[in-house]
DNA sequence: CATGCCTCCTCACGCGGCGTGAGGTTCAAG
DNA sequence: CTTGAACCTCACGCCGCGTGAGGAGGCATG
């Protein structure tokens, strides 16, 4: 401290573990000014700025944003709902890094049983954890013929290398806009949920070769395990069953 | 699709979920840049872009940075270092979102018992909920008279407002720094050290108002109960008690 | 009073991963 | 040939500072 009772930027920032350029920035968006400066322009803290950097200190410690911290030090805030919602979020964010961090264990796992260190096998593995693609596969194999199979995977094979990405990527997103139209309130004859039905008869002849039996079959996979077949939560493909007569009404509607 | 087997950026956007100018993001970067484009520059994406597509999504699922991902899928990576260290990673962060939830809802309990809606209230109630205060006031009345005790008070109060910052923010960051410097092997008599002494032996002086008695106690509780003292964790004050010893030879070294 | 050295000042760019326009061009359908 | 949707390329903004660059204030010494 100084004779006249206040600090300078260097020594406040070494006395409470910040950088000089910190507390400038603070300064500069308002959130903590000094009240004093000297003729020549440098920054002198008082005693009161002291009690203002510990509540931001406090408020910060607790992960708020800088602006959140300014608006409620000026006042005009409740605090009850403030913290609840930042509660929330940080809940959310805890339950999105618990599930990726089971992901990265298996994955961690699936790659120590195997060997070589190539990044292909990051993505073989990859797909190897994920529970979409065998769930998938025993969904199809209880209600296909095997015939119905082979043909499947012989049509994967001839589609070629973007097949992974046809059934991973756009299928289950297509399945997931589809449910938040149906959920919306949007009726079966609007354009948007036909062109989504278009899409998805066209992926799914390819991948039946024109074979309406296997197509049908497909679909009732759909209708009767959407879990298994779009790797979404159970949670998340609630109600996809009625999705699938939703569905239905929009192809009746358009017969083209 | 195209005829000719590609997609636009428009309709590959909203296939799997991402806007377009995400897609022109990659582009720029290098991440995912289209094979073709039309006479008229527009992009088009083949199905061996799909497939790129499918595996930049796969490994942006875990969470990874978009260079890393480019970095990896060109080749060149350990896949089990890099999830290894991703993970490590996340689970650091879990660690320190835990606490912070467990701070947070202790205080939405404190401020559901208080009841008005003022900020000031958010800051009572944080220095309620922190285990320090209260932890410390219990470790200084283990050890000092009542006398010294209200001493200690008054000099608080005759401090100012100022008192908590100097009390909860640069007493605690002043020991960190010492602890710094004495498990890096810094010696005792180092100016950085002396500086240190200097200005807790100053603060010190402050509060105890020049008893030599009281602030030997304060000093006292700072050894034995360094975890009460500073409200660091008590992993993080192991030595602490070593880290007494070693302001006393700073000391002894520069009586000045 | 000059010298030197440390701390201070104010710009201003950079990061990551895009969002969000502005202003102009291309494409497919009528 | 015209329309309108979809496309293109800049280029700034966000958050919380880190990291210089280039210059002025402030204090101890010669």
């Amino acid at each position: 401290m100084n004779d006249s009772g206040t600090w300078k930027v260097g020594a406040l920032a070494e006395a409470c573990g910040l950088t000089v350029r910190t507390l400038h920035h603070w300064d500069t968006i308002g959130l903590l000014s000094p009240s004093r400066r000297t003729p020549g322009g440098h920054r002198e803290y008082t005693e009161d700025d002291l009690v203002r950097l510990y509540q931001v200190l406090a408020l910060r410690s607790l992960g708020l944003g800088l602006e959140t911290i300014a608006t409620c030090l000026d006042g005009g805030v409740d605090p009850r709902r403030l913290v609840r919602d930042h509660l929330a979020g940080v809940e959310a964010a805890l339950a999105s890094l618990t599930s990726l961090r089971e992901r990265l264990r298996r994955l961690d796992a699936e790659l120590a049983a195997g060997r070589s260190p190539a990044t292909t096998d990051l993505l073989d593995a990859l797909r190897a954890t994920g529970a979409t693609a065998p769930d998938r596969a025993q969904a199809l194999r209880d209600r296909l013929g095997a015939d119905q199979l082979r043909l499947l995977q012989d049509q994967a094979a001839a589609v070629g290398p973007a097949a992974h990405y046809l059934l991973e990527v756009e299928w289950p997103e297509l399945y997931r806009r589809a449910e938040r139209l149906r959920t919306t309130g949007v009726p079966p004859a609007d354009p948007r949920v036909r062109r989504l039905v278009a899409r998805m008869d066209e992926l799914g002849e390819r991948f039946s070769g024109g074979d309406t039996a296997t197509s049908a079959a497909v679909r009732g996979a759909w209708r009767d395990a959407p879990h298994a077949m779009s790797g979404e939560t159970p949670a998340a493909t609630e109600g996809w069953g009625d999705l699938a007569d939703y569905l239905d009404r929009a192809r009746e509607g358009a017969p083209e």
